[in-house]
DNA sequence: AAAGAAGATGAGCATATCCTCAGATTTGTC
DNA sequence: GACAAATCTGAGGATATGCTCATCTTCTTT
């Protein structure tokens, strides 16, 4: 069973040219493309290696099903995401809570602009159970950051903290995707203060 | 392309007897179940059929394909809701926000303890688009009840508090199901705080 | 008890998606 | 330019799921 499931989600074969590095890069994008437009279960991959314009047979060669195709783009993710998470931790002792959250947002908005395939690769589901690894790296970045923000905080407290805030930033989506330019402004507005209110009764002054 | 939406998500024949009610009735709990278990995209009618003690047939007489099913269980939860919510509006001006808090908790705990399948059948996605109309239901009854605890409040302001609550209050959710009995206690009142340092925020006493 | 209506059955056709594989093509190396 | 390794191809086999329909059983009505 863990076996299987660590073979699924191995390469099958990693590039060694340019050519086949290069392929491997349009598939992902491709592939996040699609998931975008008609979600993880509709897409299917011929239509991802049609459109990075490639046979579906080079796709098989690189990825073995599509779980591992997702879990590519995960790893992509994490470490570009931890790239972005990083600097903000170090910061995060110096700044109040309303400018921490001025800053989560400018995080979370600019990344999601960059990679809006992100929260849907988190959210699904393989069995019915998500993806553990991605979420608890996550989840540690936001807990280093509230216990720089306060270290009272115990090690539990700061990971359900960080649980809870990235929970409700990340709920902001679903309304985001569906509003029309003037009412995201209204909304990340609307956000901004429930997480400030939030942080503020929590980290209190 | 609406009248053959429509047609889809239409019963295909109503039951007349005694007997046709109860199949009806089980095979959408088992529907329900079956949901729960392995989520809406895995879940099969021929499963559902199987659970419910039906001939596949018998299932497909009275439900066109599995989003009618959906929408049915969608309309049946919506009502049940609808029930529970009505009172806590005519409540809620003279609670505070600290108990108007506590009650909402208690109505969707209560409702998702007893009907587990709700969320993810609110999160579906046909053709990569949500249902609207349960939404809608949900968000008008959420804005009725913050109008009548703060009557200055705009229509589109309170349907905004409203869409940022309930997005809040369902991302606990994601969190519940993981945890154990300790977490889940530390976990709700952890959201409590979280809402209501928003809603005293927002609807400032 | 007869007849029509409602309900039930499940083998099997239609369709769709996953994924393989034998062979062709391109690239790198000497 | 010759050879090997890497890469690419896409028809089609395997499998899974959606759904139908001819036929049978049960219920209701008179």
């Amino acid at each position: 069973m863990s076996i299987s499931s660590d073979l699924s989600n191995a390469r099958r074969r990693l590039p060694r040219q340019d050519r086949g590095a290069r392929r491997v890069a349009a598939i992902l994008q491709a592939a996040a493309a699609l998931i975008v437009e008609v979600g993880y279960e509709a897409a299917t991959l011929t239509e991802v290696a049609a459109r990075a314009g490639a046979s579906i047979g080079t796709l098989y060669q690189y990825f073995p099903n599509k779980e591992a195709v997702a879990q590519a783009l995960r790893v992509q993710y994490g470490d570009e995401m931890a790239a972005r998470w990083t600097p903000l931790v170090a910061e995060a002792a110096r700044l109040g809570i309303a400018d921490l959250v001025e800053r989560l947002f400018a995080v979370m908005l600019g990344f999601l602009a960059e990679f809006p395939a992100y929260l849907q690769l988190l959210d699904i589901t393989v069995d019915n159970r998500r993806d553990p690894v991605a979420r608890n790296r996550l989840r540690e970045h936001f807990a280093l950051l509230f216990r720089a923000k306060q270290p009272g905080l115990s090690l539990k407290e700061a990971s359900r903290v960080a649980n809870v805030t990235f929970q409700i930033l990340k709920s902001m989506n679903r309304l985001w995707t569906q509003s029309s330019a003037d009412e995201r402004r209204a909304l990340v507005k609307e956000y901004k203060l429930a997480l400030t209110s939030y942080l503020n009764a929590r980290l209190g002054n």
